[in-house]
DNA sequence: CCCTCCTGACGAACACTGTTCGAAGCGAAC
DNA sequence: GTTCGCTTCGAACAGTGTTCGTCAGGAGGG
């Protein structure tokens, strides 16, 4: 970084001039950077070990498995969710926007939320938010059995709005075909458009009646909407708000 | 199958004897079979091939894709979902029950649910279920717009929790490793059961606090709590139950 | 009856993937 | 100074989805 003229070749080359620099930490962080870039198929080992320049088996010593550095990566990008200093009086806001946050984080790495499903989120940044979540429901008065089963209910709901924010993303991003052809995602719009118009109206009545408002919204109305349904139905169950205890 | 002895060398072999049996049908029904056995992972092109005895490449002439295959999978699962005949006195119930009935079809063909999360399904099986779905909702008086939205955010959460409880299923299965080694699902149970016990207790009091009722319940009652959280919510958005009609 | 034409079948190949093996190289410890 | 152990990493293995070019068989026309 400081100096990268080239080495003048009298002197001995020096293969590796200090560059054990190779950690967890810099595969971690080069496998983000893809990440964000191409999402979680982008992400292989050795696209990862090339960022590095060096070769895919070189990883395997910092890292057991390619699920154990998406587990790693999956945790990074949970670090960035805000967490909220939990006040009694406003837990119900602050639980919605835990969770709006939580889904905003992982939309901005593509559908690193799909490593979230199927495999419960156990890493050290996971537990923060976590227990963050579950002292809020407390605050509310949420009776315990429901605050655990809560979390899980939800953080899938967000994950999975996540998952399908991401494809919806990048499928409006217009992505290149092998071919180099481009797939607008206008043409899949209007492809989309002309099946509804075709449907039989006599076989799915309703569903050609609500056709207008079924491309109403943004997803992230759509997310909120499904959140309110949750955190309304979580405030029923809730004894009304409480003193944090033991 | 009736007779598998050697044809007889001096009879001209006839290598396709009236094997124009390759279909779209016949290879959507050798891939469910291996869908219902392996998962979704286990179809490939060359193991359906396999199963009807020819090549990968043969397939393309049939499926565009192994997406488009996967769509065609899917919605042939979802075909298994029974539909009730509407009941304006009963739609809450047949509500729950149509989804609960949905998550079940759905993990009997293991992690076929991730072939949902991330694309609409719109298959004419898929689009019977969510006719249904809307039929239902009105009958409860539901708005058209949060019907619309009901509809996205239900789909979203059976489908989550089939792929959460496939993945379970298939870790207390205990699969072998490459290597042979048996990951008995209970081996795992135990070093998650050491990892909570190491838990620090002053960084994560709620958490720990609430660990007894963290592996409480099956994932039925888990998504069924959920599932009647959002039922909930929508039969507050409801304006009351009215007659089927125009 | 014969000769096209065309569609489905399919072996081979391409560019990938995750992972393992074995041979090196290096630093530290004894 | 030598040995031990941990990194590094090229090569290879067994997979994957997909495409290409060839080939055979049936349909249709003359």
């Amino acid at each position: 970084m400081e100096h990268d003229l080239p080495e003048p070749p009298w002197r001995t080359p020096r293969k590796q001039p200090a560059r054990r620099s190779l950690s967890r930490e810099a595969i971690v962080e080069a496998a983000m950077g893809v990440l964000r870039k191409e999402g979680i198929d982008g992400v292989s080992m050795r696209r990862v070990a090339t960022e590095l320049s060096t070769g895919a088996a070189s990883l395997y010593a910092h890292v057991a498995n390619k699920d154990e550095l998406v587990e790693l990566l999956f945790d990074e990008v949970v670090a960035e969710i805000p967490l909220p200093e939990p006040d009694p009086a406003r837990w119900r806001e602050q639980l919605t926007q835990l969770w709006v946050d939580s889904r905003a984080a992982l939309m901005r790495y593509r559908d690193i939320a799909r490593a979230a499903l199927g495999s419960v989120p156990l890493g050290p940044n996971a537990l923060r938010v976590t227990e963050t979540t579950m002292q809020l429901l407390r605050l509310g008065g949420v009776p315990d059995q429901a605050i655990a089963w809560a979390t899980d209910v939800v953080g899938l709901y967000v994950s999975a709005s996540a998952v399908e924010g991401a494809m919806r993303a990048q499928r409006e991003e217009g992505r290149l075909d092998a071919r180099g052809r481009y797939i607008q995602g206008e043409d899949q719009a209007r492809q989309l458009q002309e099946y509804f118009a075709a449907l039989p109206a006599d076989r799915f009545p309703t569903f050609v009646a609500l056709l207008p408002h079924l491309t109403t919204g943004t997803d992230d109305e759509r997310f909120r909407f499904g959140l309110d349904l949750l955190v309304g139905g979580l405030t029923g169950l809730a004894t009304g708000p409480r003193a944090a205890g033991p």
